[in-house]
DNA sequence: GTGTGTCCATTGGTCAGACCAACATACCGA
DNA sequence: TCGGTATGTTGGTCTGACCAATGGACACAC
């Protein structure tokens, strides 16, 4: 013989609740859309107003709907997730000033920089690994290393575990990849001198090294040094459009 | 001059529902304890039934307690459950990991106390102190201290003097005012004259302190200890002197 | 025309008190 | 011992009311 099943204790807000979020969810109800008031929604659904309003506690509790007194109750827009967010900003970001975008790099990839010397696996730590040995590869044949570097920079925030981050920086990165970057990049860098591109891989074996040894203070560092390398020379370059209020320290 | 921020809406149910949660967070409430009947703990906080009734209806949601006819209202929260099922109904609004949001914000604000620290005016400074008295009052009044202290983050990134890093905040911010934020940061808060207010307001102050030192390292370090702790307390639901099984994630 | 003040209807927020149904408990009788 | 029964407790629901903020209509002053 089965056991039998605690029989199922039904609530009425409860099954309120899912009437009106099974209208907004098959379309019915849109958002923008206001909800009959309160009293006469209640006599509407056979329940009493403290009822429905326990019900609409829990809609306005997932941000389904926002009442607001003599305005009534309006079905809210799902609010634009944080990545979404970030894709629209990156659209804007072409127009923006170098050292803003970079600035902001720097702030993400520092803290991915940190989490990832907290949480990377063995696994991350390889991938890790080899991309900076085909960063190391490309620059010692000779061959253009930025689709390398940046890959290497992805692999690092992936070891942060943390997937709104890597979008973030995912925004940022593909935002530095338009026509004014590249003439701007390549106009930042000098001659390839040996000693540029010895110090250039040290950079990111320094960031790889410190991932590795789980210290979160020099990883952050070791990025910091790294970005602050470009955002130095970027600020004391920056003739076309000379920003007018720059650093006081 | 300054736009003015709507000011918020300070609801009855939000309100005893962060009081409950705040006695179920500190231990002064543990699993298996059973709340006073309803009418009874209605009258000891002076609001209506009805009111109770919209506050625990929020912490079955959380299933923080849970309530059945004729045996009263009993807290269930076995410890991470609670966390997880706050991740459960904050990820579901969005598909957003809170902590992840957490994260991203504490990369950008880190920064831009550090860019504060560098290039804020005088301006800067007195609007950052004005902010810092604001939460100042509000907390010591023992009014509701959430938009104030928005504000006073939000001053902090204006001080960074980077309209990116602004619009990338902004973004995050908003990711953090829902319903759900606000009844989680009412259970943290605490007695006007307690210390963990007191640390609190000092935290804020520290900050302000270190910008206007013009000391980098010392503001970036501020608010990251500000935020981790803040993290920390929102997502820790062991008594602090039973904390036996540790989460090392 | 602009804007300011006043009144009024609407609406969510809150309250007080009541009834219902389910359950625990204790007591009762076979 | 065990089922039946009376009773009080408790959450679930209902009713009706008042409060406070707000938008709109309208009159009035500049």
């Amino acid at each position: 013989m089965d056991k039998f099943q605690p029989v199922e204790r039904t609530l009425l807000p409860n099954k309120v609740a899912g009437v009106i979020m099974g209208r907004v969810r098959s379309g019915q109800l849109r958002p923008g859309d206001r909800l009959p008031p309160e009293r006469e929604l209640a006599q509407q659904m056979h329940v009493s107003r403290a009822t429905l309003r326990e019900a609409l506690k829990v809609l306005r509790l997932f941000e389904i709907i926002d009442a607001v007194p003599n305005q009534g109750t309006v079905v809210k827009a799902p609010r634009q997730a944080v990545r979404d967010q970030w894709l629209a900003i990156a659209g804007h970001i072409d127009d923006e000033d170098p050292v803003e975008v970079l600035e902001v790099r720097e702030a993400l990839e520092a803290q991915a920089a940190r989490l990832a010397a907290q949480r990377r696996t063995d696994e991350d730590l390889a991938t890790l690994h080899q991309s900076l040995e085909a960063l190391r590869a490309q620059v010692t044949a000779g061959l253009d290393s930025t689709q390398a570097d940046i890959a290497f920079h992805h692999k690092l925030v992936r070891c942060a575990h943390n997937r709104l981050l890597l979008v973030s920086m995912a925004a940022v990165l593909r935002a530095m990849t338009g026509p004014i970057w590249q003439t701007l990049m390549s106009s930042l860098a000098g001659e390839p001198d040996d000693e540029v591109m010895r110090d250039y891989i040290e950079q990111h074996a320094a960031i790889d090294r410190a991932v590795a040894q789980l210290d979160a203070d020099a990883a952050e560092a070791a990025v910091r040094a790294h970005l602050r390398i470009t955002l130095d020379r970027l600020t004391r370059w920056d003739p076309p459009d000379a920003r007018s209020e720059e650093e006081h320290a």
